[in-house]
DNA sequence: ATCGATGCAAAGGGTTTGCAGGGTG
DNA sequence: CACCCTGCAAACCCTTTGCATCGAT
């Protein structure tokens, strides 16, 4: 993790901006919780435990700030607010969600099979492709079973 | 178009609600403006030029209303509004969207290579897929044309 | 000493809700 | 006349912004 935070310092550096104190924190707390698809406001949560006088208006400029740089990349489900993850969109990760529309619960898909997909609209709609958001609604296996 | 209305006033009555005038005429700009990805406040506007009465709220809940009877569906681009289709995403249409990061155009992406996928979900992760949505990123072929 | 970064509180934009009045069966 | 539907305004939630202060070069 130290690794990654000198990375993103750097990166910053490069651009004149700096890896404050504030920024560390919440860049740890985002490398805490992989894959948790944490809100705004779950990030505020966690970095106030960690520096109780951290602002909730600091976490968003922090956010937009590490999305400019693509430190981080959003996702939106639908529900009214941002979810934010480390790591960037063009990096060639792509994992996608799965989202079970009767507990809530989202499931990290890694399966990549839209190459093709991204191809064929290069193609036919003289559209240069950056990047892809896949969304997969249905019923968990657990919610499956509990319906049964 | 009078055979859709007809459809949807069935649809509501079934359960007991009914197709006011609002909501019909809600119905028709929607209608009207098939694949145009329409924001509440758009359809509030458009809709106060046939009825200037007409009440944003009512627009909200109708929409709300429209959604669970699986008449429109709705997409968000991240903006921070929802925009709203005529149409229920369990029809088999499953359109994607192709989204300029440069000029914000929207284009209706008709490919859906996506069957292969959802199987593999389905085996994977022991998830019953019943939609998706798919995103794309990336610059349409006009805006790519200008920045040459 | 400068200039970006921060915390707080207020403002903003989109959406929802409470309530009293209106319409329909 | 019962009950849903409506319009209005206020409330709500998430996010952004203004401003004075703080902190690191």
């Amino acid at each position: 993790m130290k690794r990654i935070i000198n990375e993103v310092g750097d990166k910053l550096k490069a651009n004149d901006y700096k890896l404050t104190t504030q920024r560390q924190q919440i860049l740890e707390v985002l490398l805490e919780s992989k894959d948790q698809h944490l809100s705004a406001e779950d990030i505020y949560t966690l970095v106030k435990k960690k520096a109780p006088d951290v602002g909730l208006a600091t976490v968003y400029r922090t956010l937009e700030l590490f999305l400019e740089h693509d430190i981080i990349h959003s996702v939106n489900f639908g529900d009214g607010r941002k979810r934010y993850e480390y790591g960037h969109s063009s990096s060639g990760h792509h994992h996608h969600h799965a989202i079970c529309l009767n507990c809530g619960k989202i499931i990290e898909i890694n399966e990549d099979l839209l190459e093709e997909l991204e191809k064929q609209v290069g193609i036919d709609y003289n559209f240069t492709v950056t990047d892809h958001e896949l969304k997969i609604y249905g019923y968990c296996g657990e919610c499956n079973q509990n319906n049964k």
